[in-house]
DNA sequence: CATTGCCGCTACGTTTTGTGTAGCACTGAG
DNA sequence: CTCAGTGCTACACAAAACGTAGCGGCAATG
């Protein structure tokens, strides 16, 4: 037997205990740029303006309140030497992005291999 | 030392391999619903009604365009006994936001010292 | 055969979110 | 002073999501 899905919370009865803080964090990642901006912050410290380009580009706007929502979140603080850098929390969620990214090898093979 | 961000891509280089199938499931779940869908069909199939409802009434314009989109992406079919379920492919990317839920703990924690 | 109920959707007008370009106020260097 | 770099903000436009209504299909029921 496949072992997927296996000792996950049961659909129907959507347990209380996990769940909010996975949604509110599911959310914060479903909106465009936030994991992308984590990502590029990865290493060193950027400027506003360094980010910017590093996004390919994204608008300042939505730069701007990216960084504010991840600041008020503890995610993202700015640098004493100026621009933004991660804190060590935000940091430790990039770390569970690697699995991630080996799963994505996997899923690209399997659609080439449709 | 804090081991955090430690053999992690550099972040000027952009590094060409790991990055495309990476970007590309970011942003996927950067689209709203996509990952609460694929987290509302663990374990169980469901109707187009029922995961409208299990996703707090999310509108069916937007439920069928994600569906559509998971369904070319190979990660959720149509189930035989009506209803749509996960490939196995998608039930290993849910085994991967487990440590996403433990982080998730520890964040809200963290942010309850503040 | 008509009714009822559930199925997967689609249409459409409104609201929210993101885009793209321009430019402002501030600071430090020359 | 000028000049370049900093972090933004304004504004008009486009794209995405929302919410409600309802359609066609199909199976069970009276």
């Amino acid at each position: 037997m496949p072992s997927s899905s296996a000792d996950l919370p049961k659909p129907g009865t959507t347990p209380a205990p996990t769940r909010p803080a996975l949604a509110e964090i599911v959310e914060l990642l479903s909106s465009k740029w936030t994991m992308r901006i984590i990502w590029e912050l990865r290493g060193a410290p950027l400027t506003f303006r360094a980010l910017q380009q590093a996004c390919g580009g994204v608008s300042p706007t939505v730069l701007n309140r990216r960084l504010k929502r991840l600041g008020e979140e503890g995610l993202v603080v700015r640098d004493p030497a100026g621009g933004y850098t991660l804190t060590p929390l935000a940091a430790e969620l990039l770390q569970i992005y690697q699995p991630l990214a080996a799963w994505a090898q996997r899923w690209q093979a399997a659609k080439g291999a449709r």
